[in-house]
DNA sequence: AGAGTCTTCCAAAGCGCTTTGGCTGTTTCG
DNA sequence: CGAAACAGCCAAAGCGCTTTGGAAGACTCT
């Protein structure tokens, strides 16, 4: 059943059919009425190829997806994409990866923009002066970055979550408790998120008048392992911290375990806070010793960015509104007064 | 640059470029030759939505991703993406994700189809006589099961590992062992998946004579938090298993976690085994006792998937064959002999 | 009553590609 | 040598929608 048929069958012109079904004024509203009714009953949906290729609108959003034997994707990713298509659901809108080479993505934003594929993108795990937020910038294309670039030099609509603070305030709790010497256990410092982690916790150190040693502090992909082998280092050298913070509950899994190999406990000889994104396979108050945590639902986020690309898309919202969440800070057991 | 453009430019009809790009026979050599260059030179690139409404192709595959407050998408998802999003990428596939209301999902499948929005679909974690499954087989387009669907009365093409074998073996290895009352931490029952393996360890402890009790087996949603719970009321009650078999990493992080908090230790008191995905950032070698595991890759899975599913798409696959991987089981320090 | 203004609808021209049906000139073969 | 076969190209008709530029009729106003 398409356009023609349907206009043949009510006796009208595609054109009327078409503007009555868009919801545009030049049609009588009893005409509209016999449109949509007829529509319904047979199950009338438009081409959306052939709409797509009229008006250029695709009613899908975009994302690039970094692949290569050598790349992971992160299981944020998977929580992100929760919410955004619980919020993509209820608006129709699909969801398009297009896989690229990690090292190449400019070609596949190109191309995604030139076939007019999608409608709007989104961008995540930004870092500073990011190339591919000036790339989709330039590009003209509706998009969100999920977190943010500094150094970019132009403004651009975002949606982050307060790392800075979140970290802040942990690093001050910890201060607090008569902690002096802190460590961070941080991701990637090619991303945003982690420099901002990083900076928070040092404005909280000095704040006391305390500092964040070079030996204290390592960024690193976000694994296991990767917790373990730095909580190892940090806590065999000699002025070992007796306070971590640390940016994902998967790493905090290798800090535990780490602690607990060195004969240590959590909180006696070292209190732990992790950040987390609110996964529902690994929850901070089933840790063995329940964690402390900075917590703000990625899957939120997702719902949120979703909302923001489909107001873009339709013209809504427009400009470089940033959106910066407020972070949750946790006390859970594994945090207590620094020993001795 | 459009079709038009170089065909005039070409001094050339539309049709001859047209052949000419898609390697139709009817074009001198010479010619195609020009074509080719000129279009290399200008960059020209056929407009897909253009082309998708005069073809009905899209270059994409698709997925019906089931969303909702109530459903959480697995982790394991996201390395299944990476295999086949590293395959698609060499293949200029994009990868099309449909949310869909969990509860119907048919609605979607069959927009999706009906709009020719895609040119194959792949559905994962089937249970027995899977709708989905029924439903993309009669409404003809290509698609690749990821897992089995039994029962359904018809043949499909899928892609499954030997959920079956690989658990029949570690369960043989735990009785070897001397271990008699083993118990199985399985995933939701509702997917073949879990059935399967629940179905190895029958067979594996038959062979020996032994049966697995109502009260040793239990299916949950795979997170770490009900690994916990169900390795406590394993533990907890009077012929408590000396052996586990457990269907996630994820999952065993609770088991182990459970062992710990009854003042058990593995494997002297429980030994475990576990299925591994191979997940880059939780490895079983890294457990505090090494994990024994079945183990398969899910990212090679994926990639095999859109192998197929380009196979498929492009006429080369054809029938409804399957395809199952062996797994391999590794052994590592979590299991021991029976204790007593 | 005539000019202007709405309202409501339509025919037709795109959007940029593929594909059908045919046309021209050259080669092949009995 | 004439018919048949073939290679190589083209014009035009789709694919199914949106949108432009009217047109016809009803209505208002002077």
């Amino acid at each position: 059943m398409n356009l023609k048929q349907l206009a043949h069958m009510l006796a009208l012109s595609q054109t009327t059919v078409s503007r009555a079904l868009n919801g545009y004024p030049e049609v009588n509203e009893e005409t509209r009425r016999r449109v949509m009714d007829a529509a319904k009953r047979h199950g009338y949906r438009p081409n959306p190829s052939a709409r797509r290729l009229a008006t250029g609108k695709s009613g899908m959003i975009g994302y690039v997806l970094p692949t290569g034997a050598a790349v992971d994707i992160d299981p944020h990713f998977v929580e992100f994409l929760s919410g955004l298509g619980d919020y993509a659901r209820a608006h129709e809108l699909d969801l398009v990866l297009s896989p690229a080479d990690a090292d190449d993505q400019e070609t596949t934003y190109r191309r995604i923009v030139a076939n007019r594929q999608v409608d709007a993108v989104y961008i995540s795990s930004p870092g500073p002066a990011d190339r591919r937020v000036a790339l989709v910038n330039t590009l003209g294309i509706p998009f969100i970055v999920h977190g943010r670039s500094e150094g970019s030099g132009f403004d651009y609509p975002y949606l982050d979550i307060d790392n800075e603070g979140a970290f802040r305030e942990a690093a001050r709790l910890l201060v607090q408790l008569g902690h002096r010497r802190l460590a961070l256990i941080n991701g990637d410092n090619r991303e945003t998120f982690a420099i901002h982690r990083e900076r928070g916790v040092r404005r909280a150190l000095a704040a006391s008048g305390l500092t964040l040693g070079d030996s204290h502090v390592c960024s690193v992909v976000m694994t296991e392992e990767n917790g373990y082998r730095a909580t190892r280092r940090l806590l065999e050298q000699d002025d070992a911290p007796t306070a971590i913070a640390c940016s994902s509950l998967i790493m905090a899994l290798g800090v535990v375990r780490a602690v607990r190999d060195l004969g240590l406990t959590i909180p006696g000889d070292v209190s732990l806070i992790a950040h987390d994104d609110v996964f529902p396979w690994l929850k901070p108050e089933n840790f063995s010793v329940p964690l402390s945590t900075t917590r703000s639902s990625i899957r939120l986020a997702g719902a949120r960015v979703a909302e923001r690309l489909a107001a873009r898309i339709s013209g809504l919202e427009e400009g470089a509104r940033g959106e910066v969440w407020p972070v949750d800070l946790v006390v859970r057991g594994s945090v207590a007064g620094a020993p001795g």
